[in-house]
DNA sequence: TTTAAACGTTGATCTATGACAATGTTTTTT
DNA sequence: AAAAAACATTGTCATAGATCAACGTTTAAA
């Protein structure tokens, strides 16, 4: 059940067993259907989430009704609403599974309790804020003056899971093209 | 001299005098001409910068000869190639002042010392990994699906000052945009 | 102060990609 | 297993914005 979570924290520092299941006993484990809604639009986010099994989406919808999509996590990852999860205002966005997933969720409050007990803890988050920060960066850097294809192909380079997990709608929105576009450049690499 | 850097410390948290001074120590005041470089594209980072007067710019050069300008940064503010300075691998982009700057710069190993000597340096440095995510990430969602004249919208409603302080040019490359095409939206407006 | 270079603006094209629609396929629901 | 809904693909057409060029203006260098 924590094995995932344990090879991601340890990875990233040296911490004692006894330290470890006190951290893990701040993580319930749930289980949800696909399409599930964990975080609401007009919500404020007080979970964060670490995936088992399954896949989720960060989204929101436009004026128009048609989905922006924000980001993707998948299996062995941290996800959740960081900027209302950080500074506690409405998330104005959507996260959303994808499929079923089996998660483990940490309240807020344990999470920063842990941050500020655990070192090992606390490098994690510094490390998740420091790769959020640079993988944001590169995407805003891919996507100015990259065309469609170009797009696609750092998408395939630096997430080359990515396309084999998401549909075409929910890859197009991401890469800020149409679904059609996607279709089209795709039949020539 | 360190009356900006001192604000922005204290404005996120309490510290002694003590302490301050000791903090103060780390940081060298350097002043420089405009248009100079302080990190090269090839180079790897070993500084972090604060502007007590000035202003800097984070660009890269496309294969054409054109530019690609990535981040601004003004007075109060720190800045650094970040990818670069965390990893320790090459910046892959230029830091370049945009006037004559007045700056106080401090390496990074002063830097991480700080961080794990000071709690109050460390929340800061998670501050400002915070709030580069966050930046970062509303620029994305400002690019998703957004047209010039919303984009120039964007940028004017949650950078008010960036158009003032930067030519056409360097804001239509933040932008994505081209120079003629920001200049024809900006009389739209 | 003069000269040169960089920049901003505006007009005339050109092009990548969006929008819409038709068709076939896959997925989901009943 | 059948029906319905969502999705992928591909064609045609429309358009936002790129590119190129000309000209005036501002900024920097000599």
């Amino acid at each position: 059940m924590y094995s995932l979570l344990k090879k991601y924290i340890t990875e990233q520092s040296t911490i004692s067993e006894a330290d470890l299941k006190l951290i893990f006993s701040c993580f319930k484990p749930i289980e949800t259907k696909r399409n599930e809604i964990l975080i609401d639009f007009d919500t404020i986010c007080n979970n964060y989430y670490f995936i088992n099994k399954g896949s989720l989406r960060l989204y929101t919808l436009n004026t128009d009704g048609t989905e922006n999509s924000r980001y993707f996590a998948f299996e062995g990852m941290f996800c959740t609403a960081l900027p209302s999860f950080i500074d506690q205002k409405p998330a104005a966005e959507y996260l959303k599974t994808i499929e079923k997933c089996e998660l483990l969720v940490i309240s807020r409050t344990d999470f920063y309790k842990l941050v500020d007990q655990f070192p090992a803890f606390d490098s994690l988050y510094k490390r998740i804020l420091e790769l959020g920060f640079i993988t944001a960066q590169q995407r805003i850097y891919s996507f100015q003056g990259n065309n469609a294809l170009e797009k696609l192909k750092w998408i395939i380079k630096n997430q080359p899971h990515f396309l084999l997990r998401v549909s075409n709608k929910m890859a197009a929105s991401y890469l800020g093209i149409s679904p059609s576009t996607l279709s089209r450049i795709k039949s020539q690499l």
